[in-house]
DNA sequence: GTAATAGTGTCTATGAGACAATATCCG
DNA sequence: CGGATATTGTCTCATAGACACTATTAC
């Protein structure tokens, strides 16, 4: 490191999350309308600067999605998913964003908080087509969100955050669906989510009734990461030849 | 994000880089020999404090290998390996620290700059089992930087970056039997690396002269994810229904 | 020839994916 | 019963891993 001395330059340091979530069996994430310059009126990740200088930073994530959305999810959980600080990204200065991802099944319509003139899930198809207006590079940073829940999805257990504490195995299917943006077979899926040991585990001898027969219920089980892994259907593409 | 007028603290961000090479056909980290207070005397990664506030954070990681170590490998590329920033890890104050990982086939010895004591390329084994004394939370960063290590060489090519402009399949197995840390069959090996399309690509009829039989050099190809991937082993211990 | 390493062939077990068949509910 | 969904069975194909075997060099 460098000397004693010397002052390193500030730097303001910013948090941003994108929480997925599933509504209706689609992909959502929560976007926050900026009620103030720059990019008023355009959507943005919760999020925002570190409060003080000895603030955590999971801490000040929690902290803002509380403000700016009213949701107070204490045990959400928060992943590292990366860093943003290009220079110029943010027109006030030199902003260093530290980005974090969390999942979590159907949470609450948010309420706006403080500087936000709204607070609402977005499909997350429409808002990487391009439809909505996105504030600093917060377009990139959701897709970047999207493809490690999907890539998560394979080697964890955490599709089943997505359901509720009990759901059938048809639900979970639902959830790799929509995630993946891809049909699976239900029946493939069945055994294949049974064999991967500790994924799911059977409670009780509930059922769920639904148009036809009655699908048992399951709880997650203690396993955080899958082995057998759930692969994702291969681009057909990628089993070609191509470039990069 | 928050109001205009109120001023964010200031916190000192700091870039660190795990700095991986292969010598003898062992994984190496680099590691610099701190001069100064705090953790004076014990080794820590490359890195260092943002010097001006408009700094890009991989020009800030180049410059710090440069001074600290004389290797001036611009090209060098560095990965985002994740944000190290608990409150406390360093006793000076609240340092955010971005940490990079590269990749590279033998570099030269380093030569220790300013406010290094030295330079080394030390042995990731003995890095890893405690035997050093490490600043900070550097040995945690060593930690994940090798494990990312090894799940990149299962899906990017990133294997070929360890060798040289041409080497031999035996070369290959060899940087993975390195950074995995297991035997593989090498007869296994050649035809999965073989059916990876793009991966290795003949680099000519140029033969390499061993102890037995002349082996073809190959060229790194031009896919950069590869497909299929390349597994570890299974761990027996993650077949088994065991927690977490 | 022997030693050593490179490269090929082949067998077996396992798993993915397609899809037929059966089970169990509602009405 | 018929419609709908859940669950099981079976078949085929591809692949991983074990390992026998052949090829090509140096000595």
């Amino acid at each position: 490191m460098t000397e004693d001395h010397w002052t390193p330059p500030a730097v303001m340091l910013a948090v941003d999350l994108v929480i997925l979530t599933l509504r209706e069996w689609r992909l959502h994430v929560l976007l926050i309308e900026r009620g103030i310059e720059p990019y008023q009126g355009a959507w943005a990740l919760p999020g925002g600067f570190l409060q003080h200088a000895e603030e955590d930073l999971t801490a000040a994530a929690h902290r803002e999605l509380a403000e700016e959305a009213s949701l107070h999810a204490e045990t959400l959980h928060l992943e590292h998913l990366g860093v943003y600080g290009a220079p110029g990204r943010d027109p006030r200065g030199r902003v260093v964003s530290i980005a974090y991802l969390a999942i979590a099944p159907g949470l609450p319509e948010p309420i706006a908080g403080t500087d936000a003139a709204g607070a609402r899930w977005h499909r997350v198809d429409r808002v990487l087509s391009g439809d909505l207006r996105l504030a600093f590079d917060h377009r990139r940073i959701v897709e970047d969100g999207v493809e490690r829940a999907r890539t998560k999805l394979e080697h964890s257990a955490l599709a089943t955050a997505f359901c509720g504490p009990t759901f059938t195995i048809a639900d979970l299917q639902r959830v790799y669906e929509a995630v993946w943006g891809i049909p699976l077979d239900p029946r493939n899926f069945y055994r294949k989510v049974q064999k991967t040991k500790g994924f799911i585990v059977p409670a009780g001898p509930e059922r769920k009734v639904t148009a036809g027969r009655p699908a048992r219920l399951f709880r997650a089980g203690p396993r955080k990461v899958l082995y057998p892994p759930m692969v994702r259907p291969v681009d057909p593409a990628d089993a070609k030849e191509s470039e990069e």
